[in-house]
DNA sequence: CGCTGTGTTGAATGCCGTCAACGTCGGTGG
DNA sequence: CCACCGACGTTGACGGCATTCAACACAGCG
């Protein structure tokens, strides 16, 4: 089946895409569905294909050989990820869960090496994809050996809202399911630690929590916290 | 000047290139001495060169706005370094500084473009360079996440003397200087706590320390140390 | 010979993880 | 429909690990 066309447009994985090229991309492409909680890859698993996220959220997961888990990114739309192929690799180094039900692109790895040649921009594309994640990625070890857990935190919950958020009327919303464990994970804490915040914030009014749903009702004033000027 | 061709034959990032390959990148080069605590580039400047390290050893360093410094990683001989070209990025993100004398190659960013479609596997190289360099990334802040001060310590020293070590008559010593606070800075603690874990290793005969200087005498047992397996 | 950078060590504080108990929500099956 | 159960969330008490504060030792160098 042809795709829409409409659907990837703008994204930008195809960005400076012509019509033509944009069908060379999409005709060694296949769209599929899955499900909640389903695994799109699995850590540790042959990297047989790459992918982008046409709709839903995707949690890219890391598990240690002790069973600690960690989230490594949140995936939005119109993002690649599993693109181990790009980087030479030949397994998953992470497993990638549906965090909602979610629509997603699939290459085979074969295609890569012929897309690149024949679509440089969409190659381009996915190697400033990775140079954004190692960027983000090193941010992120310096926070953790700079910043105290509760600065983690809001800057953690600060960085989904604003690339996941959705506006309600009390607040943005983190439109997908996230429980206090997911948010630990990212942090590098303990969900205790993360509950005690979420509910000395809440006492503030900078944040309302909910059943695996957060909602940033200050964003200025979390700033203040993510940022340590705020007088005790 | 030619470069000699012996010394860049047999680096990763020139493996598979012919002669002829190997002159067309060679002759966008330029080689330059750094003497130690030099930078070769600044962190927020705009990146108008790639690089890559003939001879010595070089820390790349973050600086936090608030002035707290990370040593993201130390390159190595050999390695391709600065190359924020091919992440897209037209600044540094971390600045290269000199742990010893160092012999540096040098490229226009210019040249980039020209030698990814003119040397495709050199390109290639610096593409799997990022990848590892994610992948590694990503294994430290798993390594902050859930892991402790010591074991953090242990699996540092192992990997610098993995890549930099130098054989001696003691054990494996790393072949630059590196102090305290640069060990503290590399696992996100204090110069305080690493001084103190490597006088109880010094006791306990795994590691031998100096003015800027450490010896690992005994590697298996700081494996040991480093997974956490030992009695107390 | 003093100064600066580096390293060591002791003592006190405190953050945050651990342990524990309980509360609540939502789905499921009888 | 209701009872049950598991997943998720909250809160208190305690303790340990690592930072912080402080003082000192030592080496290299001008």
């Amino acid at each position: 089946m042809t795709l829409d066309r409409s659907l990837i447009a703008g994204l930008p994985a195809f960005a400076g895409l012509d019509g033509p090229g944009r069908d060379a991309v999409l005709a060694r492409a296949q769209s599929s569905r899955f499900p909640k909680d389903s695994e799109v890859f699995s850590q540790g698993a042959e990297a047989a294909s790459f992918f982008l996220l046409l709709a839903g959220h995707i949690r890219v997961v890391r598990t240690s050989p002790e069973g600690h888990q960690v989230i490594a990114r949140y995936i939005n739309e119109g993002e690649l990820f599993g693109i181990a192929v790009a980087m030479g690799r030949s397994t998953y180094p992470a497993s990638a869960v549906a965090a909602v039900d979610c629509v997603v692109l699939t290459w085979p790895n074969a295609a890569w090496s012929d897309l690149q040649a024949r679509v440089p921009s969409f190659a381009a594309s996915a190697y400033q994809t990775i140079g954004s994640r190692l960027q983000e990625t090193q941010a992120q070890v310096m926070e953790m050996s700079t910043q105290q857990v509760e600065q983690r935190i809001a800057h953690a919950l600060l960085r989904i809202v604003s690339q996941s958020g959705r506006k309600t009327d009390q607040g943005i919303e983190i439109d997908f399911p996230i429980t206090r464990q997911d948010i630990a994970e990212m942090t590098g804490t303990t969900l205790h630690t993360v509950s005690r915040l979420l509910s000395a914030w809440e006492d503030e009014g900078l944040v309302k929590g909910g059943r695996q749903r957060v909602v940033v009702t200050d964003p200025h004033g979390l700033m203040v916290v993510a940022e340590n000027r705020r007088r005790k």
